[in-house]
DNA sequence: TTGTCACAGTTTGTATACACTGTGTCTATG
DNA sequence: CATAGACACAGTGTATACAAACTGTGACAA
């Protein structure tokens, strides 16, 4: 593997800072500035906005250079509608097309951490990441087995909104978390079985729902403190 | 309406280039080279080069450039059927939200506009690029009726493969055309009718079978002439 | 008081010079 | 003759210098 290039780190480092809501809505990114605070360039750091800019999180205007983009719960809604979509077709092929050895193995070892993790009747907070992970890579693993070569793609641009992304999950309620792994086992069976149908409408809903608990989450928090900024990443969840 | 900047201009004309098959499937492509070709600094071509590579249209690897994609029919027909899921959902949306007055003029205008166009009984060439065109407003008036922020960025996306494009259209079969008009109308009466499902279904069977067609089309040139390169834009056509 | 123009400062866009890395070739040696 | 190593070259990555454009401020005039 060839070492990144500063460009690169550069971007991934940027990335999650406007993820993670370091800048303020709306606020107006100055060159210099960040190229100091990074101890690079102008350079990287002009390659990293104008990627992160065609990501869709920051907006660009010639001449006046890229601010944060501001997201409202519509766009995050709007993010779930299309994942729920573009997710529901790659289950879709996958169950036309059945699975590999390797795919089966590693949404079956999926499943078991998740059983695993949610065993003791609560999913605690050292449990919160490997939890994360697992969710991450069930679903990278049914779009890999998708055969579609644009869809995970498609669905990584989805997950480019804060709040709306993968790493996100509401975990507070238990019986949600246990529902929404409760529907990994049966996106699976209808996998295995070969039932393309049932595979979409399972996936699709289970995106669907986790896109309504986020916005009833949101306007519960907005309801209760109308001024917050989006909060940091890690108290919410549900995949 | 602000001037553009060289690197904008840059990224269009070169998409433009790789779009057409201008570089050969695979091919190298060499900073210097292009930045005399454009008359212009590395700068603005590294910037386009980086843009493109993001749209999927180029591959990168860290400290070797880039290099044209090579699309198989495979990666073609992936478009198709992302874009037939995120249309449909788009359609659905316009439906269940119904169309504000701007809109419908619109889509009416487009309507009458290809009526005037198939009148003849045939598409004839100088028709060509205003079919196209109308085409290509009608799926995009009715995905910003959808009120999804993200959609229109997820399907233009799709478009950014060669053959692929809603610029290209197999229009030698005029009853393939004249279906996908009257595809049109009935897309517009299920929108208009408020009818979800029925919106939804029209559009994603829409997308779809333009797929299959675009799809026999290729698989018969390929057989005819194996070795021969993606031909250009402009004499393969159906939204 | 308000509107307009000009100028200065700030910030972005572009060009260019330099550094680094990967690759291919040539040579020397087993 | 084959192979390993070093050197040279080509090409990308980064920094910096320079040019152009936008923004805000202030003064002047209507």
């Amino acid at each position: 593997m060839t070492a990144k290039t500063r460009s690169q780190s550069v971007t991934d480092r940027l990335r999650e800072l406007v993820l993670e809501g370091a800048f303020g809505p709306g606020e107006h990114l100055l060159e210099i500035p960040l190229a100091e605070r990074m101890g690079v360039s102008r350079t990287p750091i002009r390659s990293a906005l104008a990627a992160l800019a065609q990501e869709g999180l920051l907006v660009y205007e010639a001449k006046r250079g890229y601010g944060v983009r501001t997201f409202g719960i519509a766009d995050i809604l709007a993010a779930y509608e299309a994942r729920a979509v573009l997710e529901g077709l790659g289950c879709r092929l996958a169950a036309e097309r059945g699975l590999d050895t390797a795919g089966r193995v590693r949404l079956e070892q999926c499943l078991a951490t998740g059983d695993r993790l949610l065993k003791c009747g609560e999913l605690t907070p050292e449990n919160l990441a490997p939890y994360r992970q697992m969710n991450i890579t069930f679903h990278e693993t049914i779009l890999a087995a998708s055969g579609n070569t644009l869809l995970p793609d498609l669905v990584r641009q989805t997950h480019n909104i804060p709040l709306a992304s993968n790493r996100i999950m509401v975990w507070e309620d238990y019986r949600i978390i246990f529902r929404s792994h409760d529907d990994h086992h049966r996106i699976f069976d209808a996998i295995i079985n070969r039932q393309p149908q049932r595979a979409d409408a399972l996936m699709q809903e289970h995106v669907y729902y986790a896109g309504q608990v986020l916005k009833a989450h949101l306007e519960k928090k907005e309801h209760a403190q109308p001024k917050k900024e989006p909060e940091r990443a890690g108290d919410t969840a549900v995949g």
